[in-house]
Order: C-alpha cells, then sequence, then structure tokens
DNA sequence: GCTACTTTTTACATCGATGTACATGGAGTG
DNA sequence: CACTCCATGTACATCGATGTAAAAAGTAGC
C-alpha cells in the first residue's frame, strides 16, 4: 500500500487531520483519549510525517548547510564530525556542500544556492573578500568559521589566529630557535588564516628583536601534505638553513616532517617544527607534532549556537548585529619541538 | 520585498504561471519570444524556484543521504568527498549522517528515518547482519559500501577484500617473512571487512603452507590509530615476534609503525608492515606505507550509478534484483615493506 | 435552565510548483 | 475556404501538512 497520509491516520482515528496534526505537534489542547486513539492509529498504519508537505507550509527544513573547502583534509572532516553531531543533538540534519576554495561557490552558498533547502549555512571560507560579504544580497542565516573576513561582516568563530602564531613562535624562540621560517605563511594584511598566523609570527620575532627575513615565508598552494613537504624542499634548496618551522597547519607540518626527514634533518635536533589544528595523524607521527589545538568541539557548539539564534531570528526586523566568538586554543607540545617522547598509548 | 513565487514571474511576464514552469523545466513547446519573456522577469525579480514546492509536487527531493560511521576517519572523508563531487555532476545534494558503527543507526538510515529528504540513501555499514536487511521493510533505493552483507541482500559496490587480503598477505611471503599477524583481523565467518581480509590472510598462509596461530589475529575495537598502537603493543607484550604485520586499514598501520618505532623495530628490516585504504598520511609517513588502494573513485561512481538507476525505478515493480559491483583495488609497494624509498614530492 | 467561559475539535484556505486536460491560434492540406 | 493538426498557452486541481477562525462540546456559576 501506498505510504499513509495523515488523512489515512485521521479517518482511521476518527478524528480531522488537524486533530492529528496537533498530536503530531504536541499542541496541548487535546484530550488524553484522543491523543491515545490518534496514537494507536499513526502506530497501526506505520504512519510519519512527510516533511515535504511540513516544509511547504512552515517554510523550515530542520536542514543546515556545511560547507567547507573539502572534506578529505582531516580538520574539516573532524569539524564536520563535530557539526553534524551538536546539529543531531538539536534535530537538525547536515547537508554538506564544498567549494574547493573557489570564491564563486562561497558566494553562492552564501546566497543559498546549492543549499536551497538549508535554514542555514555554517561556511568556512577560503577566498571570500569583506566586501564580498558587504554585498551579500542574501537572508540565508549564515555563520563563518575560521577566517576572520572583516569584524562585523557575519556571525564569526575562530580560534585567535594572531595570539596562537604568536606564542607557538614564543615556543620555537624559547627553544634558541632563530631561524624560524614559517610554511603556509602570506605576509599581506587581510583577514585570511595566513595572514592572520603570519602576523602573529612576526609579531613574535619583532618582540624579540629577531630581524624578519621575507623569503622566510613561503606561501603554498593548498594546506596540504604535499604542498608542506614541497615549500620545504623549496626552503632548503633555497639555501635556507631553518632551525626551525612553523607551519600553518598540520597537514603542512606532516609533509614536512617527511622532507625533512628524507633531507636527513633530525627534528627537533636540527629543525624543529610546530603545526596547527591537532589532527590525529600529528599525535602518531614519527616524531609526534608539536600544534596548536583549537577546541573544535567549541566552534561546533558556538557555531550552532549561532547560527540557531540566526534562524530563530530571521524575518525580525529587529535583528542582532553580526557577532564575534573566540573559542579557546592551546599549544600542545610534543616531540616535534622536543617535547616528552609520547606514547601513543 | 518578499522573496517572489512563481506568481509574481508570471505577472511581469504576462503569461501563466504554469508556462512559467515550463520555461524552469525546459519544457521543448515554448516559443523563443515566450521563453525570452519569462527568462527576463526571472531574472529582473531575482526569481528562484522554491524547492519545498517543487518538492512536494514532485515527490523528489534531488538530496541523497549518505551515512557512514564517522566522517573524520580519512577513508571515510575521502569517499564522501568523491561522493559529493559525484552527486554534484548528476545535480544532486549530500546529506550527511554518522552512525558511530551502531546498528540501531544504520537500520535506521535504511529505513530513512533521519533522511527522510532523501530519494535515496549510500550507507557504508558496520554493523548490520544479513537478517536486518531481508527483512528490511522501507523502500528507500540504498546502496551498501564496503561490507559485504550477503550477496543478493542490497546493491553493493566493494573491492574483494579476500583476494585483496590474499595479494597483501602473498607480498609480505614473498619477502620471506613467516611470522605475519593481523592487526584488527577477526577469524568468524561472516561479511565483514574485518572477517574477509582475514579469510585472505588465512587462505594465503595456507597456501604457503605456514602453519596458522590463532594469537596471530589481532581483533581490535575501532578502526583508528590508538587501537592499531594498542594492538601491536598488546602482540608484542604476548610475546609474539612478528616480522610483517597486516594491518586492516591504514589509520590501524600508522598506529602501528608509531607504535613500532617507540618499540625500537625498524621497519621494514625487523617488521613489514601493511595497509588498507591508501590514505594520505599513509604517503608522507615515515616510512611510506605499503597499502592496497581501492579505487575510491570508482566506488563513489558505481555507487552513484547504482543509486541513480534504483531512484528510476523505483515504484516500478518489475525492479531490477540486487546488483554487485567489485571495483578495482591494487597494491601499492612503499618503504614500509622495503619498497623503493619514495620521495614525497 | 441559562449565560459566560474555556477546552477541544473541525472545515477550509494556504504554502509554491507542476501535471492534466483543455482552449487557442497559426500553419498546412485537399 | 473549410478543416485538420500541431505547437503553444491556460485554468484548475493537486501534492501533504498546518494556521486561522470558528463551531461544538464541556464546565462553572447563578
Amino acid at each position: 500500500m501506498a505510504r499513509p497520509r495523515i488523512k489515512d491516520v485521521a479517518l482511521r482515528a476518527g478524528v480531522s487531520e488537524k486533530t492529528v496534526s496537533n498530536v503530531l505537534n504536541d499542541y496541548v489542547h487535546v484530550s488524553e483519549r484522543t491523543r491515545q486513539a490518534v496514537r494507536e492509529a499513526i502506530e497501526e498504519l506505520g504512519y510519519r510525517v512527510n516533511l515535504a508537505g511540513r516544509h511547504l507550509r512552515r517554510g523550515r527544513t530542520g536542514i543546515i548547510a556545511l560547507v567547507v573547502p573539502e572534506l578529505d583534509i582531516p580538520y574539516f572532516a573532524a569539524l564536520a564530525n563535530q557539526i553534524i553531531a551538536e546539529a543531531e543533538r538539536n534535530g537538525l540534519t547536515v547537508l554538506v556542500h564544498r567549494t574547493r576554495a573557489d570564491r564563486a561557490h562561497e558566494l553562492a552558498a552564501l546566497d543559498g544556492f546549492n543549499s536551497d533547502f538549508a535554514d542555514g549555512v555554517i561556511l568556512s571560507p577560503l577566498a571570500l573578500t569583506a566586501a564580498d560579504l558587504r554585498e551579500r544580497r542574501g537572508t540565508l542565516p549564515a555563520v563563518l568559521l575560521g577566517e576572520a573576513i572583516e569584524p562585523g561582516c557575519a556571525d564569526h568563530v575562530a580560534i585567535d589566529n594572531v595570539r596562537a602564531a604568536r606564542e607557538a613562535t614564543e615556543h620555537l624562540l624559547a627553544l634558541d630557535r632563530r631561524r624560524v621560517i614559517t610554511i603556509g605563511g602570506r605576509e599581506a594584511p587581510g583577514p585570511g588564516t595566513a595572514e592572520t598566523r603570519t602576523r602573529g609570527y612576526l609579531a613574535a620575532l619583532a618582540d624579540a628583536g629577531l630581524p624578519h627575513d621575507p623569503a622566510a615565508v613561503l606561501p603554498v598552494r593548498e594546506f596540504r601534505m604535499p604542498d608542506g613537504a614541497a615549500a620545504t624542499a623549496a626552503a632548503l634548496d633555497a639555501g635556507l638553513r631553518p632551525d626551525a618551522l612553523l607551519c600553518l597547519n598540520d597537514q603542512l607540518a606532516l609533509g614536512a616532517l617527511r622532507l625533512l626527514h628524507e633531507r636527513g634533518l633530525r627534528v627537533p635536533e636540527d629543525v624543529a617544527v610546530v603545526g596547527f589544528d591537532d589532527v590525529e595523524g600529528g599525535r602518531f607521527s614519527v616524531p609526534t607534532l608539536t600544534t596548536i589545538a583549537p577546541d573544535t568541539g567549541a566552534v561546533a557548539r558556538e557555531a550552532m549556537g549561532l547560527l540557531l539564534t540566526r534562524i530563530a531570528e530571521s524575518g525580525d526586523a529587529d535583528a542582532e548585529p553580526p557577532r564575534e566568538r573566540v573559542v579557546p586554543h592551546r599549544l600542545v607540545i610534543r616531540e616535534s619541538t622536543g617535547g616528552r617522547s609520547g606514547t601513543a598509548l
């Protein structure tokens, strides 16, 4: 038999369709007797609400879109996992899109182009500009992660990247490293992860009274292992003799570790290495990886919280101004900077 | 102004709503003039179809659900990435759920309980039984990945796990290793990944005329790095003196590599290590990891293909019987079994 | 027993797009 | 020129659930 409709349930329970709907939605003024009867009818028919109908009527889907550059970058995978868990906790479902770090895709995400079903978006942008955000026409509730495009443009959750990079660099300097280079850095104004972390790095150098060599900031195309290895190779081949690498994420760092190994350089004796993100791979690498560990659970929670508020507000003219949430991070010291030779167990 | 409806477009273009709908759906019999007029009106109003309405009317959402144990296991993350890409290519959107390897969650996924929106499901089960599948009442089109629950229960895509494990084991035996143990193995009948791969391992041992020590098959709770490290530690502590490890996925292998390093065992000189999945981490580990590389692109393509066919068929009484697709794999030999010291670049 | 409430239930319109079935009009045919 | 035929366009019902407004049923007070 075809899937039962609310009408079938109503018929069977001997009440009106609206009453069934009321039971489904836990409306208060339904007598216990009726409620029971409806429940039974639902049970007997194996009825389940048709979300299409509900959606059309209510204008909400209970789906949120999560938009990340690529899902096979462990940090984003872990984040997605957390966000899905968090969504589940709130009775929501997560639709995942990837942007491949493409500006057009990111813009489309904000305007809800591919996520027409979504009540809101959590976006991890890499290529958006502040102007993009200001000109944004869509009104889809959105929360940005990571990149701090510009304060006040949209709800935003991230760690304090400048401070984190500064702390990581200070840690390296405290180990008496003096030739610290940055893999994945980009010396430029702007809100990007690369830029903000580079600023933290430069600030730490300046504080320590160390000269700054522009050649020590090595940009990469993507934040993946091959890029980390390639950039490190390029640095060595260019004659830089770093005694420490500040890698702007763990993937870059793991790539760098591998390359240093291939070049016969010992970590941390010859070169110390730090990463960002605290992915699982860095807890089992040889050597294990010192890293800045953001509280991703907090990122997911805050992002979801902000988004839910936005969704609830949507339609209100008196919506709150954009909110900023800074989540905590900490420096986890492991073997790659001389930390205690941790056991994997 | 409120979001425009099809009605507004019709009004503006001076045609009927249906005509607008026809233009939207590329219906053939619309004169070029009318088509243009409608297009302009759409443009001017910034109209976009409301998927809720369309969904209700059509009964299809263009959303498919992808259900995996956890998204932060690199293999599943990579797979998800591929599937999302494949879905995009077909104009579909992917909803992601996690089961945490929980049978109830997996069942719910098959019945579409949390994926009510989805036109179909791609499920990577870990805990389902053949009985579950046979008793399945839901009619949501579904494709299973990986575990070969039982031939003929549902559409299914996987590599030939038995053969793959056999090849990997033969590779180790060809290196004159005689004490090969299996991390993550499970000696039992059944269709699970652990079970099938273990069978391949045992078959290779038998073929080589080697005795089989039940203690050499070490089950794990999860297929993650910590479990690999723990199981390896347990094996060593139990007095096994393996000269090769067949790890049933790369995460286990990477965990094992780390632990072997901690115990001062050299890879591959003292112990050779093989994994499954060919995740990126194994291409940059020290040493790099020999592994069985499934063609995940093919997995994604086949799964999507099967699912689309199923969705197209759904409703037909004369649906095809369950289909099986075996995708190719290959053994990639790297340093952990003495392969050429590959460069990371 | 009647009024004045409140609680419970119902009929109906509605959300937005599209399928059905039919009306229209112009081209082609004998 | 009447007539078929087909391309084009339209009115209306429909998908399934729920908000609105109002009817029906119940309760209390006098």
